[in-house]
DNA sequence: GCTAAATGTTGAT
DNA sequence: TCAACCTTTAGCT
C-alpha cells in the first residue's frame, strides 16, 4: 500500500538490512540491467524517502531512485535467494539478506544533482523533519481546485494518497469539494499535524488507520480486525459518527469517499 | 481458489 | 481521457 508512510518504512528497513554493506545487483528482467551493473559492488551509505520517491544512497555519489506506482513491491528474505521468478525489475544481495523489487514505476540510478530535481518538484513531506505546512497554505490559497484534487497533488504536499486524502478530509469536516483558497488557515495546521501523527503511525505499524478507538465498533469476541478507516471504500455504508451513507463520486479517475453530513458541500 | 479492483504516475491520444 | 506498469488483496464462491 504504498502511500508516504509505505515508503518511508521501506527505507528505514532497507538501511537495517544493507547499511555498510557492499551490494550485488542484478535485473533479471532486464529492464534495469545497466543500472544495476553500475549499482553492482557498490556500498549502501543511507536510505532517504520523500513522498512515495525512495532513495539509497551508494558510495561513488550512486543514488537509487525507486517510485513504486501502483504495483511495484519489494520482497525480502534471508540467503540462499530463490530462484528469480516472473518480472524480477532488481535484486539487491548482501551478506545475509536478499532483496527484490517488482512492478515499479521508477527505478533508476541518478546523480545527486538529479535527485535534487526529483525532489525540488516535491511539496513538503509531514513525515520529513522540518517539513513547513505554511508552503502548503501558499499553494492552497491560490488556488481554485478543489482541496480533495490539491491534496492528492505531490507537487502540493507529498506522500499523501488516496487513503490519507479521504480520512484527513472526513476528520476535519472539509467537503474535498471546497476550493483551496476557501480553506481556513487554522483548518489546515490542524490537519497537516493529524496528518503527521497519522503517518507516523503507519510508519511504525504498516497499516493506514485513520479512526478514533471511540469510532470502532466494539471488538465482539475475538481479535477482529479494526475498523481503520471512517469513509475510505465503505460506500453506502453508514458513517461512523452520524449513519449517513457514506459517497463516492470518480475524480480524475480516482474514488473519492466522503460523508456528505460530517463534509458539507462548501 | 478465482476475480476485480487497488494505494500512483507517466506518456500517448 | 485512457492505457500501461504487472503485484497484492479484498471479497466472493
Amino acid at each position: 500500500m504504498p502511500e508516504g508512510h509505505s515508503i518511508h518504512r521501506l527505507a528505514r528497513r532497507h538501511h537495517q538490512l544493507f547499511r555498510g554493506e557492499a551490494l550485488r545487483a542484478a535485473s533479471p528482467q532486464g529492464r534495469f540491467a545497466e543500472g544495476a551493473e553500475l549499482l553492482d559492488g557498490a556500498t549502501l551509505e543511507r536510505t532517504d524517502a520523500w513522498g512515495k520517491h525512495l532513495f539509497h544512497h551508494y558510495t561513488g555519489d550512486l543514488r537509487l531512485h525507486v517510485h513504486l506506482g501502483l504495483y511495484g513491491t519489494f520482497t525480502e528474505g534471508d540467503l540462499p535467494a530463490p530462484h528469480p521468478r516472473g518480472a524480477l525489475r532488481l535484486r539487491l544481495v548482501g551478506k545475509e539478506r536478499w532483496l527484490d523489487l517488482r512492478g515499479p514505476i521508477a527505478c533508476e540510478v541518478l546523480t545527486p544533482e538529479q535527485c535534487r530535481q526529483v525532489t525540488d518538484a516535491l511539496g513538503p513531506d509531514p513525515l520529513r523533519e522540518g517539513s513547513d505546512p505554511a508552503l502548503v497554505l501558499a499553494r492552497l490559497a491560490r488556488s481554485r481546485a478543489s482541496v480533495g484534487s490539491l491534496l492528492m497533488n505531490q507537487q502540493v504536499v507529498a506522500g499523501v494518497g488516496n487513503v490519507y486524502r479521504a480520512e484527513i478530509l472526513f476528520r476535519h469536516g472539509v467537503s474535498p469539494f471546497l476550493p483551496g483558497r476557501d480553506l481556513e488557515e487554522s483548518t489546515w495546521l490542524s490537519m497537516w499535524a493529524d496528518l503527521s501523527v497519522l503517518m507516523r503511525a503507519g510508519v511504525r505499524t504498516g497499516r493506514i488507520v485513520t479512526t478514533d478507538p471511540e469510532d470502532r465498533a466494539r471488538p465482539a469476541g475475538r481479535a477482529r480486525r479494526v475498523d481503520a478507516h471512517y469513509v475510505y471504500r465503505r460506500t453506502g455504508q453508514p458513517c461512523r459518527r452520524c449513519d449517513t451513507p457514506v459517497s463516492q463520486v470518480e475524480m480524475a479517475a480516482r474514488n473519492l469517499f466522503w460523508c456528505s453530513w460530517c463534509q458539507p458541500d462548501p
